[in-house]
DNA sequence: GCCGTTTTCGGCCCGACTGTTTTCAGTCG
């Protein structure tokens, strides 16, 4: 079972409790709820966890869900679960998806209109929608047409289904932003939630605003060109579709609150609610108008114009956006020893990039020379750059060949270095893992080479065993450094293979061994939580963009945002080493 | 069902908007 169904079964489970109404489930189902979002944003798999025994690990998830979880992955289903599950009609959980639709909702459309086939639920509740007049209590003419356009959307894949890449996001948000602030009411916008917090994906889209005229900011909005439809607007919030289908929510705020409306809308949800449980310890409520005291009985609320300010209020240190997902950061925060996160700044070279040097790859060869490659890490104020192609097919030419195109690649990078002095040049290759574990070079190509990149590029679907051991036997040879993409995953079309993350860490600490954090936006490759964990482990890493053409370079910033997002400090990553130190590790043993 | 510098028992974030009523339930973030 993937972690994906595990979260789904569990809100399966919490809309079961919710529908069946009794108070006694009431705070039963928010914890299925958290249990749901933890493990749906987990980068380790529920199975392996329950299986090795660490899920005791894992905060907001207790003894008895542990439970439920075991008997899951042991037994396929939970009978506690089912008990639940067996009283709400099965067509009830499809409409969850559809947003708009919660659990009552949807529990008494399939009651009333005796929708008995989950299969098919969807397309029965729209035909009969659109086929008959229907009367249902609290569901009147303007609900009915919502619900149809809704379940209209959610066919074409509109809503929260689909997420977008954060650089395409960025774009998006930018155009709303620009937008808004051609009116002189907008003193301030800014793209809020998970695009603030540099998630690799981004659902919808957040944008806050401070001005003292809410009325004619909302009205300005709601008048963006590229809209499909306004989904809802109020006196100082409002929300609207793109002709693209992305959702954009809008608050507007006065100035002097802009910075608990900043925090509020930043979230996430989770780090809201622990900081609010932090507050009411204290006897403070939060929202996003600011700080209220509890024990005055005034109902006067401190506001607070920047975020500083408002963390400061709590007795908090400032938290970083990339950190606030509730993993601890408040409680650092409260100590005042946050980790003091990289910054694109210090980062003093790339090492993935494929020119277009003909080397005759089995993958993808780049389309940017190595010298227009070389300006642009001049231009990025970098003092090396890797070259790392791809290593000749190795169907397509004997061991002697390969050797030979190296040899000039290396030719070829020794003439272009006497011209570019300012930028060092690195020579290295991502190399093929084969199924077997052996590399796709031989030891004398590889002696050609500064260093070696190794990844996988075949076999995905081993066993973690042998994943785990085709791995290490790759990144066993004492030229090879760094281990690119290490989950494999590609989002949207490929998860990541299975490996023994314990094992793989240990193995990198030991041999003095690099994991790569890849930037290439549908890669994110390692994700946050495992750069949070490979840095418990005291592993190094290195931050690289995997650039095919030059303008590619310029996505460092999207690596950068993701080692934040897992934690990671300026010494957690080598590539933040001036060339003289980085070279000493690069040529250095275990 | 989870969790602990008020607590191993007794708490559990806060507010906006919509539609349908006329004071609120449902959904969302």
């Amino acid at each position: 079972m993937t972690n994906a169904e595990i979260a789904k079964l569990l809100r399966n489970v919490a809309a079961a409790m919710t529908i069946l109404n009794d108070r006694e489930y009431h705070f039963q189902l928010v914890a299925y709820e958290k249990a749901a979002d933890i493990i749906s944003a987990s980068a380790e798999q529920v199975t392996d966890l329950v299986r090795e025994g660490k899920l005791a690990d894992v905060k907001g998830i207790g003894e008895i869900m542990r439970g439920h979880l075991t008997e899951l992955v042991t037994k396929g289903k939970v009978k506690h679960f089912e008990t639940f599950l067996k009283k709400i009609p099965a067509a009830v959980f499809p409409l969850l998806d559809v947003p708009s639709i919660g659990p009552k909702r949807a529990y008494k459309l399939v009651t009333e209109l005796h929708l008995s086939k989950p299969e098919t639920v969807i397309a029965d509740l729209k035909k009969k929608l659109t086929s008959e007049k229907l009367t249902i209590e609290r569901f009147g003419e303007t609900s009915q047409q919502a619900l149809i356009r809704a379940l209209e959307e959610f066919g074409k894949g509109a809503g929260k289904t689909t997420r977008m890449l954060l650089p395409f996001a960025d774009k998006i948000a930018m155009q709303l932003t620009d937008y808004l602030k051609k009116i002189p009411e907008v003193h301030q916008a800014e793209a809020l939630g998970s695009l603030r917090r540099r998630v690799f994906t981004v659902g919808d889209i957040d944008i806050a605003v401070a001005s003292n005229e809410p009325e004619k900011v909302i009205a300005h909005f709601v008048q963006y060109p590229y809209k499909s439809r306004v989904i809802e607007q109020g006196p100082n919030t409002a929300s609207l579709l793109t002709s693209g289908g992305q959702q954009v929510d809008l608050m507007v705020q006065p100035i002097e609150g802009f910075g608990s409306l900043l925090q509020h809308f930043t979230g996430s949800k989770h780090h809201n609610v622990h900081l609010r449980d932090l507050a009411l310890r204290k006897k403070l409520s939060l929202s996003e108008y600011g700080i209220k005291r509890l024990d005055k009985k005034s109902e006067v609320r401190e506001k607070y114009k920047t975020e500083e300010e408002f963390y400061n209020a709590m007795g908090l240190e400032w938290v970083p956006p990339e950190m606030r997902e509730d993993r601890g950061e408040i409680e650092l925060a409260e100590k005042h020893s946050l980790p003091h996160l990289v910054e694109l700044k210090d980062i003093k070279g790339d090492l993935h990039t494929h020119s277009s040097y003909p080397i005759e790859p089995s993958h993808d060869l780049g389309l940017t020379s190595m010298e227009d490659m070389l300006k642009k890490a001049e231009q990025l104020g970098y003092e090396y750059l890797g070259f790392s192609e791809h290593n000749p097919s190795v169907s397509q030419h004997t061991e002697r060949q390969i050797f030979s195109i190296l040899q000039k690649r290396d030719e070829h990078i020794e003439h272009i270095k006497s011209n570019i002095k300012s930028v060092r040049v690195i020579k290295l290759l991502e190399i093929d893992i084969l199924a077997n574990g052996s590399l796709s070079v031989d030891d004398k190509s590889l002696s050609l080479l500064d260093a070696g990149i190794v990844s996988i590029h075949s076999s995905f679907g081993m066993s973690k065993e042998k994943m785990t051991q085709r791995i290490l036997a790759g990144l066993s040879h004492p030229k090879v450094k760094i281990l690119a993409h290490p989950t494999g995953r590609l989002f949207g079309s490929r998860e990541s293979y299975d490996v023994d993350w314990d094992t793989l860490f240990d193995f990198c600490k030991t041999h003095n061994k690099a994991l790569e954090i890849n930037a290439w936006p549908e890669r994110t490759d390692l994700p946050d939580t495992l750069i949070q964990e490979a840095i418990k482990h005291g592993v190094k890493m290195v931050i690289d963009t995997d650039s095919h053409e030059v303008s590619h370079m310029d996505l460092m910033q999207y690596g950068v945002y993701n080692a934040r997002r897992g934690w990671a400090e300026k010494k957690d990553i080598l590539n933040t080493l001036g060339y003289n130190e980085f070279a000493k590790w690069l040529k250095g043993g275990e």
